[in-house]
DNA sequence: CTGTTAGCGCCTTCAG
DNA sequence: CTGAAGGCGCTAACAG
């Protein structure tokens, strides 16, 4: 049977009011009749009924982040941003409910759902799009929120790393080693950070003396598969470019396989770089050259604003650009090339 | 503001009753009200409150894991589990609450939370112990429940794969490589699957005529610290073992660190196992000789099973056991010895 | 110090 | 076909 203020209460012979009291802590409460309703609570195993305490309350210890699409929950890099969430979650006492987009539903609905539902108190939002009705969405309903990225309108606290000095240093490695002929493997136009990765990618370029080409620019959807196709359109010109930049370090494993089952070796004929160092990428074949992002970290951080903003604290600082580190491995061919 | 079904009942002129009614399809409204509450709610964005809705109804279309140590949310293991029983739930329309357990509560505690507090309608449980108290917990609060895993009581659904089939394979594998000095680095003994990786070890030893002696096992605790530190142990004696066979993949690695800071090879001086597969191993250096447990895949199978208690439905089979699979790779030193 | 009253938003009898 | 009433379990005034 379950156990309520009101079984308490009838044991006790005393008010609901009063043993809720009591539970809660509050000083006005004789201290044997609180000694006697606890013991009696412990004894019974009580557990406060925490849908009802919501519904009177209006907060949930609760934070809530939604994965886009159930493929999601198998990409690595998602994985990390959520460790280090529900770490630091765990850490102020905060339960972390994931909500899965349904099949056929509207992204933006997934976010009503949760939002409107009041089952949680605040939510990480991660890649986002350059314009975002996720965020509209958010902002309008004054909800509590922290982003990972950066979109146009920018009235709101997020967290995020420099990928325009990330994609620069990555070239400026590449133009280093001898490189002219460097393509970039896109991320979608519509994400947001897109265009600070390009925006990199152009600068360090020209930093060098070189002028951009369209014929070294593919896209790609952020998957393996595509990087793979998107490389395979890269080789199959009469110039091919000798090394291949990706926005992000999946389209840059699926990009080694196609340069690979070309004929040709990573790291020796041809450099492939990525974005993000994701685990598997220190132990690709050949090891890939990429830019960490510290996502673990960025995920604990993230909530620790997102805590404050709860708590309507004012934030130590509500717009955070980590610095990115590039990591120079043997896809880019340190070892070979001078 | 906040809109509820009085927003609604007060917009349309209808009662909140009819309009809940309306909104939840039943029969008998007339269409045309229905047609015009409908288009009201959506008008407004109209979303149910859950907690109140929960509160009535007893159900929460949310299901719970709970991550025993803050530490488990970088367990690659655990990250696996988590993506299927995520993946699985999302299929089902159901979300998932990952409730970590708060410094300095037990654990048992932690579980009365999840239970008790009316959250969830069931919950799948990880790596348990030989006598388990959660489970005993969650029999008598007669709480929809799965684990993954076995322990001496099995009166409630379970999958897991065969533990001893899996290390006797992998003694196996390493008598027939030629050792006969095969050590074992234990996991902790209270975990339920300790006693079935040991008796497939004896097993294993046994049928190649090998007596198992107490030199040659030492007790890890599942990190990489510990089997580094029981490596060390075991090849600290007169006649060191040839072969160190671990109960995990975590462990198996530091292993392989301390075998190669003894100035040792893996794979050719003394061979290395571990259990689980967890995705660094394919990339381990060298790559480790496991036995391979499909993860991701328990997770989702462990979800269909979960919805089926919930829904009281019959189990096709309460009890799930699958066969594992011995992946080997250079740690047990394949293409060295003969 | 303790109890009464009044909802939070929803759903479900039970009457019309 | 529609509405009124009651209650899920909890907390927060407000009285005594």
């Amino acid at each position: 049977m379950k156990i309520t203020l009101k079984t308490i209460s009838e044991e006790s012979g005393l008010s609901i009011t009063t043993v809720s009291r009591a539970l809660a802590g509050y000083d006005d409460v004789n201290e044997e009749t609180r000694q006697k309703i606890v013991s009696i609570a412990e004894r019974l195993g009580y557990q406060p009924n925490l849908a009802a305490r919501h519904l009177r309350s209006k907060h949930t210890q609760t934070v809530g982040m939604v994965i886009p699409l159930t493929s999601y929950f198998s990409d690595p890099f998602f994985m990390e941003l959520l460790s280090g969430v529900g770490r630091q979650a765990a850490e102020y006492g905060y339960d972390l409910l994931l909500s899965a987009q349904q099949p056929g539903e509207d992204e933006l609905n997934t976010y009503r759902r949760m939002v409107a539902s009041s089952r949680i108190d605040g939510m990480v939002v991660a890649r986002i799009l350059k314009e975002d009705p996720r965020i509209t969405f958010l902002k309008e309903a004054r909800h509590p929120f922290i982003v990972f990225g950066r979109s146009n309108a920018n009235d709101y606290p997020y967290i995020d790393v420099d990928g325009e000095a990330g994609m620069r240093a990555v070239v400026q490695h590449l133009t280093e080693m001898g490189h002219r002929r460097i393509a970039l493997i896109l991320s979608p136009r519509e994400l947001a950070f897109t265009s600070a990765r390009y925006a990199g990618y152009v600068q360090g370029l020209r930093a060098a003396g070189i002028e951009p080409e369209e014929t070294y620019l593919a896209e790609g959807t952020l998957s393996a598969d595509s990087g793979h196709a998107a490389a395979l359109r890269l080789l199959d010109q009469t110039t091919p470019p000798t090394a291949i930049a990706a926005c992000n370090d999946m389209m840059a494993i699926g990009a080694m396989q196609a340069v690979q089952s070309s004929g040709l070796e990573v790291g020796r004929d041809i450099a492939v770089t990525g974005f993000d160092d994701i685990p598997p990428s220190a132990h690709a074949h050949p090891p890939l050259t990429t830019v960490r992002q510290p996502t673990y970290l960025i995920g604990r951080q993230a909530l620790d604003m997102l805590i404050q903003v709860i708590r309507q604290e004012p934030l130590d600082q509500s717009h955070v650009l980590l610095m990115p580190e590039l990591v120079i491995r043997e896809s880019s061919g340190t070892n070979r090339r001078r």
